[in-house]
DNA sequence: CTGTTAGCGCATTCAA
DNA sequence: TTGAATGCGCTAACAG
């Protein structure tokens, strides 16, 4: 069993003291160009590779990013097996671009409703020390998390919270998103064309629904409520709405779901009445996850950002840790949108 | 900014010395309960956590897995969104059972073909000092990895790995999968049914194979190579193993597909030829990632247990840390059969 | 520009 | 059964 190399045997084999060779490694100044080229060779040929507990240990960073997931919701993702890829994109997006800055992130599910948010949160803290935390929904919005953050002094980002306050918020323009979505709908030629929301809980929620109604006014079209269907993501309540819809003397001849889930709903639901997607009705969905693209048709979607959203997260506060002062509060990140059959007569 | 609450802290709110409350915590003996009692009261009203770092430079444990994927493989699948679930299935099962025992599971990527992959390799595992490795196909049979794990004395698990040799192997039976699968096809009255193997970079590959044809072998079929496809598991592949069947004068009717990919390429160029599923052709496939359950008709497939592998490697490897002699050598997770449409006359 | 000193928070010797 | 000393590998603050 090979002991491992340390700064120690760099040091050695290079002929300079411990000091420099942490200069080296932290890219730090004050190093001769030929003395660190030293340093560099003995790294090398030493295979040095810095431990990152004595890094913590010693230093002030921990090269740790935690990203924090919503315990039910997440584990309910995974046993469903339903293919929601939200956690495989924030992957990709924070951990390839921490990785890129020398950190590593490491993802933890919490409990938002629990009592024992904050206790379980701060054991993470408390445990892993990380040097910034990104927040995603729901905890995006739970005070009592990033109350327990501020008061700690930690950086942390807000994924998906349009709310002003504390900590780097990542957005998409989930409005304008609805907005393109609705529009997209008009352009077809389609009158009445109606919306699914997502859960209050969501703060998301207000601002799709809001997208929705500045579409229908751009067009001079009537806001009707009924056309409106309160949804909370779930795949039951999109069914609701739209059996609600159905039951209208005038349907819509088009939908706007805040989610997939919903989507789907809409399409099961139009499909138990004999009536055909796209032709009688079109749908639009918003997040594109990758069920969305195996459906028949395939639908329509707002793509959701999350891997951009999550690797902006990680950037800001990597650089926030590293002192960099001159950073934004809040980052909107553009939103794709794609069409498929479910809005396109083939 | 709150400074963390250390050791010493909980040592001074008990009054004992640091040396005892570390006992407490680890657990360790020659403690009197009433102390032992004080100390947790302490810990408790101080919510104390130890912190990772400091238990790693201090002792020799660092309460960590770190579970290796391929880099390619895993990226190409997050960036397609084609809904793998495979890092979910192993997150859902590795964290949560790491967790139980207070550990962290830590995901990495490498790249397997890379000239590389030892100095990657080392290099996390200096950085992190992790208690364990999680080695994930194709990793599991690559002998620079495996041997460099031995030499450095480290524990490690390859999933899906079924070479003898160090480490425990977490499997499933490919081979009675396989088998089971061509069998449920040969019930429902199959006379010709075909295989798409896999990349014979995967040992799996080659049990798989071997299942299909002992079922056949076992119906006292003859074992035609026309009606075994060669695949690497691509979509592309499965197309073309696909037309070759159709290319022949005796097509089957029935195919069992080596993956997901290959088994929704088999149901795309059915359907380009007219051909119904399952009437005209019956699909079976493997792993059941999410979107077999969305596709038209949903496929029949075997489930690979990847949760329930992640989760048995990260028990195998906590206990070996814990000093554990009396562990199995390998481990076979039993394998689910669901029966969709594709294979059912509804 | 470079080296020296002093910890970081804990577990592992030992000694009591 | 408990406590005191020592060191893990590194960086920060200070000297030189």
């Amino acid at each position: 069993m090979r002991r491992s190399v340390t700064i120690k045997h760099v040091a050695a084999e290079a002929g300079v003291s411990l000091q420099t060779v942490s200069r080296v490694i932290n890219n730090g100044p004050n190093v001769r160009p030929e003395v660190r080229e030293r340093v560099n060779a003995a790294v090398e040929k030493l295979g040095y590779v810095p431990s990152l507990a004595a890094q913590r240990m010693g230093g002030s960073r921990s090269y740790l990013l935690l990203a924090l997931n919503d315990r039910d919701r997440t584990i309910e993702g995974w046993k469903s097996g339903e293919g929601t890829d939200w956690v495989d994109q924030m992957l990709l997006g924070g951990m390839l671009k921490s990785a890129e800055f020398g950190y590593r992130m490491i993802f933890e599910l919490v409990d938002t409703h629990s009592s024992q948010v904050e206790r379980e949160v701060q054991a993470a803290i408390s445990a892993l020390h990380p040097d910034g935390v990104i927040l995603t929904p729901p905890h995006s919005d739970n005070p009592l998390i990033t109350q327990l953050l501020v008061q700690m002094g930690l950086p942390f980002a807000r994924i998906g919270s349009v709310a002003a306050g504390p900590g780097f918020a990542i957005v998409m323009d989930d409005r304008a998103a609805a907005e393109v979505a609705t529009t997209h709908l008009l352009d077809l030629g389609h009158q009445r064309v109606g919306f699914i929301t997502g859960s209050d809980e969501y703060v998301l929620s207000g601002a799709r629904l809001d997208g929705y109604r500045r579409a229908i006014s751009n067009r001079g079209l009537p806001l009707d409520d009924d056309l409106v269907g309160r949804g909370d993501f779930s795949f039951e309540s999109g069914v609701r709405a739209m059996e609600a819809f159905f039951a209208l003397e005038s349907p819509p001849t088009a939908v706007v779901a805040s989610n997939d889930q919903m989507a789907l709903a809409a399409l099961r639901v139009a499909n138990g009445r004999g009536i055909q997607v796209p032709d009688g009705l079109a749908i639009v969905s918003f997040d594109d996850t990758p069920i969305v693209r195996f459906s028949n048709p395939p639908l329509t979607a707002v793509v959701q950002p999350v891997a951009a959203m999550a690797a902006e997260a990680a950037r800001l506060l990597i650089r926030a840790k590293a002192g960099d002062k001159d950073l934004p509060p809040g980052v909107t990140i553009p939103f794709d949108f794609t069409v498929r059959r479910s809005t396109r007569a083939d």
